[in-house]
DNA sequence: GCACATACTGAAACCTGTTCTAGATTACGC
DNA sequence: GCGTAATCTAGAACAGGTTTCAGTATGTGC
């Protein structure tokens, strides 16, 4: 009976709690400016101030490494949620804005979140816990956006569905806007689009 | 005013042509043995009787082979849909066919899809050209069968926004589905939420 | 059929993700 | 504090995608 907080990690010291904060910080640092294939793990090692075989022994890839950060970003994006949950009237217009919200969060870094979004759809089958992680955060916000000031309660398969489908939506169209094969424009369509999919209430 | 036949290449002498089409198969052959990383262009160099930097100079990099290998496979997938298509009543019921049958085909070749998929996914800036001319084949496949007997006319704004919002999330759920991060049944209900957004006719 | 440009070949070289190894260093139970 | 196991470090080595190059073959205009 060992639950960890914050998605399922074996305890570590300080000092090691420290080294992954810095091999984080370093990639988010790397990302940041020229994406996905700036982040070299070489460059990351000696930035974080860590041997290459450590960083490999905290992230088992460069994809592993990758999601991490999403998740670290992501669990961001969540607190500030908290704080300033979206007001709108209808659960659709909460979801919106939460995922324009977002989008205009990623805006301001766009290398960093094409190397975490490539990442994310690149990761393979060993990556699958981690990405897992991610989707059930994602999932826990919009649900969140759903619920709006109540408690939001057990939700139902078909809220599943379409959460899924949404959280698909919301991947691709960023994707496509991150390749240049869409326009900002495009991106809040699509996300405007999808997200009828959730009955008015 | 050049147009070629079949996402606009160059024209090629015969050998040429064929040396392509080795090139493909090889490809075919080594991502439906074992995937994205079974593809080395080493052996699909050598396996399509072809020098290296021959290879490169068809393809200017793995991605770019593998989403060329997708478009090939996506023109007979939808060769056989206008042979056969779809006969269900309403717009939404056909596209719900096309995909699904589209996904029946998918499953006879897991890895074959996984390679082709992994690549489109992880393409980038460099590939959008031939991300785009993919695209456009889904689009046009999804656009014949909300018309169903009809001429495809004009797709409307809406149209195209909804098809941008379907083809997103059955990409994203394949790719989920090959990692292992979502069921057969559960691609099948992703399907059918997305196609929610047809209007019924 | 010749001359030239373009394409193809084989092989080496390069880059970056990943793995491995031998020797420090650190954490921890006692 | 001591001994042992786990962790960390530096660096070499390996793997597969990509580039490069010298030489050969092919196609094309004349």
């Amino acid at each position: 009976m060992t639950t960890y907080t914050k998605a399922d990690r074996a305890p570590l010291t300080e000092r090691q709690e420290a080294r992954r904060r810095r091999i984080l910080r370093a990639t988010t640092q790397l990302a940041a400016r020229g994406g996905y294939e700036s982040v070299q793990m070489r460059e990351v090692a000696e930035l974080s101030e860590v041997a290459l075989g450590t960083l490999y022994r905290y992230f088992p890839s460069k994809v592993h490494l990758l999601v991490a950060t999403m998740y670290d970003q992501l669990d961001q994006l969540h607190s500030q949620l908290r704080r300033r949950p979206p007001k709108s009237a209808g659960a659709r217009e909460r979801v919106v804005d939460t995922l324009l919200r977002a989008f205009k969060g990623m805006q301001r870094e766009p290398h960093l979140t094409e190397a975490m979004m490539r990442a994310l759809q690149f990761a393979d089958r060993s990556v699958g816990a981690e990405v897992d992680t991610v989707s059930r955060e994602t999932t826990s916000m919009i649900l969140e956006a759903i619920s709006g000031d109540e408690p939001p309660n057990e939700p139902t398969t078909e809220e599943l569905a379409v959460i899924r489908v949404i959280t698909h939506t919301w991947h691709s169209s960023l994707i496509a806007w991150l390749n240049g094969r869409a326009s900002i424009a495009q991106v809040r369509t699509d996300i405007e689009t999808v997200c009828r999919l959730i009955p008015e209430d």
